[in-house]
DNA sequence: CATATTAATTCAAAAATTTTGAAGTAAATC
DNA sequence: GATTTACTTCAAAATTTTTGAATTAATATG
C-alpha cells in the first residue's frame, strides 16, 4: 500500500508546510492532495495528517515514512541509474563524494577532462569528511568516493583502488604560543593545545580518530577551508595536507612545526560499488586513478 | 520513473515466464501488461522486454531491476509495518530469523505464549546460519534474530540482548575411526578428519570461522538437522549443542569426544533494529530474553 | 466584536489513465 | 499446411484522478 508516490507526497507536504502551498508548488488543486492522502489513509488504516489550527500536521507515522522513505527514494534513484547504464551503456548521472582533505582543484581538473569525453553525463559533487564518505557510498547516496580513508568497511560490495598516501603537516599560526617554542613538540604539548578538527560527516560512525593524542579541547569544523581559516586565526593547531600547508607557509600565514614522532601517513582510496555498471563511471575511475591527486612533495 | 509497481510487474512476468501466464495469474488481460511495460519503456527510454521466439524475455536491464528491486520491496514492506506499528501501536507482522543452532522447540514454546497475548500479529519464521542472521536483519528481511552469534556488526542501528553462552560438544558416530581412540584428540587429529559444517547462509560474509582448526575436508549442510543426520551416518565429525548431543549419546547414535583444548563457548544474542517501534516486538523480546533458550547442562 | 482572510474539505463534473476484448501477426507444433 | 500459442494493436469501456466551486473553521484585521 505504501508507494514511492506516498513517500514523495508526504515529504513534499512536510517541506511545503501547508497543503495549499504543497498544491501550488506541484501545480495541482489542493483537493487533489486531500484526495490522495485520504486514499492512503484508508488503505493503510492509519492517520497521516491531523488538523492543527487551520493547517495540518503530519502524524508521527507520516513523519516516520518521510524519514525512512528517504533511503528508499535514494535506492530507487540509484537503481534507475543502473538500469539506464545497462540499457544505454552510459549512465545519465554520476554522484561523487569528495573527501574535504582532497584538493578541489585537482578533482575539478579530472572532471573537466571527463566531461569533454562524456558531455551527456550529469555530475553531482558533494564533500564529506572521513567516515561520511563511506556512509554516502553504502547508503547509495553517491556512486564514487574520491579520497576515502582506508580501510574500507568489511563485506559491503565495494571496490577500491589506492590513490596514494598523503603526509600530514602540523601547521599553526605564527602568533600561536607553540610557534614560539624552539624545541620539538612532545605528546604532552599536543595534548594540552586546542585542536582544530574536521568533524566526521557520518551520522553514526564507529568514531575514527586520526589524531596522535586525545586533545582536551577541540574546535570542530566541517571542511578543510574552515579548518584552514581557523588555524590561520590562531584558534588552534591541526594537521593539513602538505600542499595546502606549504602555500600558507610561503605567504607567512602559517608556520610548520616538527614533531618528535612523525604521524603516520593517511592512505586514500578511490571507492565505488561493485554493482555499478556504467561506462562513464569506469572511465572516471580510470581518470582519477591515473591523475596525481595527492602530489608528493 | 521506476516505481514499485514496475519492480513488482517485472518480477511477476519473470516468475510467470510468459506475459499471458502473468496476466492470467494477476487476473488481467494480457494487453494491460503490454500497455504498462510500454509505458515504462517510453518513460525510461530503455527496452525492458524483448521478443524471443513467440514469447518474451526480460532484457539485462529488466533483470537487474528485478534483482536489485527485491531489497527495495523488502524495505518498503518493512517501512509499512513500522508505520502501522506507530499508527496502531501493534505491528501486523513480525519476521523472525532463528539460528539453526537454537532449539526449535524452545522457540516455538515462546511463540505460542506470545500468540496467546497477541493473536492478531502474524509471525514469519525462517532459519538462517551464522552471519546469515545478521544479513537478514540489516537488509530488513526480518525484524528479530534469535540466536545471533556475537559480536554484532559495527554501527548498524542494531540493539542486542544476551541469550546466554552455549557450550559445544564434539560428537561423532560410534563407528567413526576417531571414536575408537583411547587418548584425547589433538589439533592434528581434528585437522586430518572430515568435518560436517553448517554453511553460512550469508551471501557475502566476511567468512566467520568457528572451528578450532582449518580442516582439510568439509561437508557443508544447511541446518542443524542435516548436520546431525550427517554425523550420525559417520560422514564426519562436528560440534553440536550440548542438549542435542546428549540425547543422541543416550540413544547410542553418537559418542562424545573430549578434546585436550576445550573450544570457547559461543555467545548468542537476541538482536533487533533500533528503528523497530511495535508493542508486539517489545513484548516478544522480553519473552525471549527471559525464556531459557540455551539450557545449561 | 464584526469582518476579512487563509486553509482545508466536500462534492459533482471533467479529464486522464488504465483495462478490456476483439482483431491481427508471427512463431512453434501437429 | 493447418492449428495452436503468444504477443501486439486499437477503439471502447471502466476506473481513477483532478478540478473548481461551495462550505466550514480558525486566525488576523480594522
Amino acid at each position: 500500500m505504501i508507494s514511492l508516490e506516498l513517500i514523495r507526497l508526504l515529504r513534499h507536504i512536510r517541506n511545503a508546510g501547508t497543503l495549499s502551498q504543497a498544491a501550488a508548488q506541484s501545480g495541482k488543486a489542493a483537493s487533489a492532495l486531500t484526495y490522495q492522502v485520504d486514499k492512503y489513509e484508508d488503505s493503510l488504516g492509519i492517520t497521516l495528517l491531523q488538523p492543527h489550527g487551520r493547517t495540518i500536521r503530519l502524524t508521527e507515522a507520516a513523519m516516520h515514512i518521510c524519514e525512512m522513505g528517504a533511503d528508499i527514494l535514494n535506492s530507487v534513484d540509484s537503481l534507475e541509474a543502473q538500469a539506464l547504464a545497462i540499457g544505454t551503456g552510459v549512465e545519465p548521472r554520476i554522484r561523487l563524494a569528495v573527501d574535504t582533505w582532497v584538493s578541489t582543484d585537482a578533482v575539478m581538473s579530472v572532471i573537466s577532462d571527463f566531461l569533454a569525453e562524456y558531455p551527456q553525463v550529469e555530475l553531482q559533487i558533494e564533500h564529506q569528511a572521513l567516515q561520511g564518505t563511506w556512509d554516502a557510498l553504502t547508503t547509495q547516496r553517491v556512486d564514487l568516493i574520491v579520497g576515502a580513508i582506508a580501510p574500507k568497511p568489511a563485506g559491503s560490495g565495494v571496490q577500491t583502488l589506492p590513490l596514494g598516501k598523503t603526509e600530514r603537516v602540523l601547521a599553526i599560526s605564527p602568533d600561536h604560543y607553540l610557534a614560539k617554542r624552539g624545541a620539538l613538540l612532545t605528546d604532552e604539548d599536543l595534548e594540552a593545545a586546542r585542536w582544530v578538527v574536521i568533524k566526521d560527516s557520518s551520522s553514526m560512525s564507529p568514531k575514527r580518530d586520526l589524531l596522535p593524542t586525545t586533545p582536551q579541547s577541540v574546535i570542530l569544523v566541517d571542511s578543510l577551508e574552515a579548518k584552514l581559516a581557523a588555524q590561520i586565526q590562531g584558534l588552534g593547531i591541526g594537521f593539513l595536507p602538505p600542499q595546502v600547508a606549504k602555500s600558507m607557509v610561503l605567504k607567512g600565514q602559517l608556520v610548520e612545526i616538527k614533531l618528535d614522532s612523525r604521524p603516520p601517513d593517511i592512505e586514500m582510496l578511490l571507492a565505488w560499488r561493485t554493482d555499478s555498471r556504467g561506462q562513464g563511471l569506469i572511465r572516471l575511475i580510470d581518470m582519477f586513478s591515473t591523475a596525481d591527486l595527492l602530489p608528493q612533495h
